[in-house]
DNA sequence: AATGAATGAGAGTTCATTCAT
DNA sequence: GATGAATGAACTCTCATTCAT
């Protein structure tokens, strides 16, 4: 029993965690959160019991699969920033790469169930600071650059951002394939539109995003 | 012993199947379909008992709120193009009000677990259609008068408005006010782009849209 | 509402109740007792409340159904003894045309759960007792004329007889319609057999069948 | 992961699955199959959930109870025949002793109910043949011994012998004991009987008794 | 008096979670 | 440490019975 939390798992008990963490981010992207745990455990070819020496509940093994993707999206969201030319490149190539990441992400922030298991999540909370910070700075700098239209900020980008993070009404393959992005290129067009149409409100800045936080739906 | 189902129903029958969907509405679009009966049948004043009489299971209750918020988008499609001077506008109208109507035609739509209820109803598939056609109507009227882009077509218009179709994550009182309409007025502004940037694919047609249909999944 | 209640029905009230008591036998006699007071009711072309305005309850409309069986079955017991011109003549015809009653009969009879309901009816035992009077002096006066063995009692004649009450298990048509005969004529050759094989136990006679009295069992 | 069923349940699962059975024959033979899970899984010493895991439903629990006595039924009618001197002899000591097992048997052929849930069961009918095959050969061989009258054939001892296994209506104590005796001395007289009276139709033979099988009713 | 709508207790079944092996 | 068996609360649905129309 290792008191310190920081003290790392054993290589099988980590090797486990992660397979049980894959199976479930895979799970959950294709049929929802909406599985029992005994599913999980044997995509994860583990036992229930072993899933719940992991994840001491349902919600845990949530949290924990968001808090992998978050991750994810920081890096990708990083190494964008860092490799690519401009700022306005840079945000293309985050919300083109993050589609990819959509199966997964939505959970973590779509879902009303998930996102009351996330909320006071004190990781995750640093991780969408994390992102936050690095997206502000993506977004003011486009803007610096002039590609970006003046009338908005930090807050609007990613909720048209949060919009594309959803899986859309199957339709058949070749939609699938090219609506979302089609959808985002249409997306771009707005958000780069000079000048653009009035919009109602001001500018919603990465501050105004406190998702998940103060909620207070008891049940869901 | 209305055999017939055109038989109209007793008064008191007729209020609490309305008082019912009414409540279904309201909860879903709240909390997701995942509630139980009881809570519906609660929150609608009857006992569950009488909800089972009305709808025959689950599935059933589902369908019959995602029929009347089809019949109440297809009526709000059809007045914006006849009230509203041009094309581009009954869209705009009619994307705008819809906003309205969000809640509840998400769970027409966009749960998978709601559309694989849907599967096959001819009730659904005729109210799709006709709304379809309206919207047919209006996009490529709007690209006539030239305010919509020429290298889209209504499948892509109904996708972009589909994404809205979301809840939002939530956040505070005065973002969720207003974000949704600045969203709006950004993809509107993608629509509107001349010239746009280049798409890739071809233009999504209504046709490309068998939302729901020619489903398999056995599980969902 | 008549305090008196010899008060006779109104006629149409009367019809109403008999036609309740008739498509229950019918329903009972098909299906078991498993069917639900909504099914009766359709089936007697009635509504439910009806049903409830002549039997207070499922027990009652079960207790009617059996009673009213009794009764054909005595009146059967009764012509037979009349109209034949030996008593194993009266015994032979009675089993064999309560064959016809048998579908029905034997809820009253063997159903415990039936049984339990019929449990302290007064009615039901007068009935009883009154088939037992008439087969009492059926048996002994079998015995006298030398075809009836004599180491049996009237006990023993009504078990086997309820035996064959019984639904035999379905098989094709023609075994079904031969079927209870045959099994009819092998007990009646039992009965006869002079002399028989020793039996075990002493003779059991009428008194020894207080079906279904002394019954406890609080649930079924 | 025991994917394959022939994997031998751990002991205490084993232990809880013969208890259920048991508890389930006792409670069925009873009360008759109208019980709840609830109440075999407390008579089980087990929770709901346990028998659930056993048991997929309802019906494979009255499916297993019935296979569980066919093996028993089948285990005693070969023990007859290799330990008794005669066909005659054994087929009286088969019927005896099946009498123990009346209670349970009854459920598997008897009631309309369980013979919906056996039609198909490919065990089941394995058991039943393996049975008449016994059967067949003890009546032919007791009709060349000369014992039993020639003018039937299986069937129609069988459907006498399914006669029995049902349960008498209760009456008190001393003829619930010796009553079946005395109907099964009485039925083998009418089997012995030579001559005896004529039959209706023809021997019914083994092949007559397709019980449950082609069954169509969809509801019962 | 008749009807059928409403009720709610209870049955079958599932699944998150615990615990013996 | 891992496993999967056991548990029971919760959910969906049925039906005997009551009550407004």
């Amino acid at each position: 029993m290792p008191a310190d939390p920081e003290t790392p798992l054993r290589v099988d008990a980590r090797r486990n965690r992660d397979q049980i963490i894959a199976a479930a981010r895979e799970i959950f992207a294709r049929q929802g959160l909406d599985v029992s745990m005994e599913e999980i455990a044997r995509a994860a070819g583990v036992g229930v019991g072993t899933l719940y020496r992991r994840f001491p509940d349902r919600d845990a093994l949530v949290a924990a699969v968001a808090r992998d993707n978050f991750t994810r999206v920081l890096t990708e969201a990083r190494a964008s920033i860092a490799e690519e030319p401009t700022a306005w490149d840079a945000l293309v190539r985050f919300l083109r790469h993050s589609q990819e990441l959509k199966l997964s992400v939505q959970l973590a922030m779509v879902s009303p169930a998930a996102a009351s298991v996330m909320a006071g999540d004190v990781l995750t909370d640093e991780f969408r600071d994390a992102l936050l910070r690095e997206l502000d700075a993506v977004v003011h700098q486009a803007q610096a650059e002039g590609v970006l239209r003046k009338d908005i900020d930090t807050g609007d980008v990613a909720m048209l951002f949060a919009l594309l993070l959803r899986q859309l009404p199957s339709t058949d393959d070749e939609v699938a394939r090219v609506g979302p992005d089609r959808c985002m290129a249409l997306m771009l067009d707005g958000l780069r539109a000079q000048p653009g149409s009035p919009l109602s409100g001001r500018p919603l800045t990465s501050a105004d995003l406190n998702w998940s936080a103060k909620r207070q739906c008891p049940s869901a």
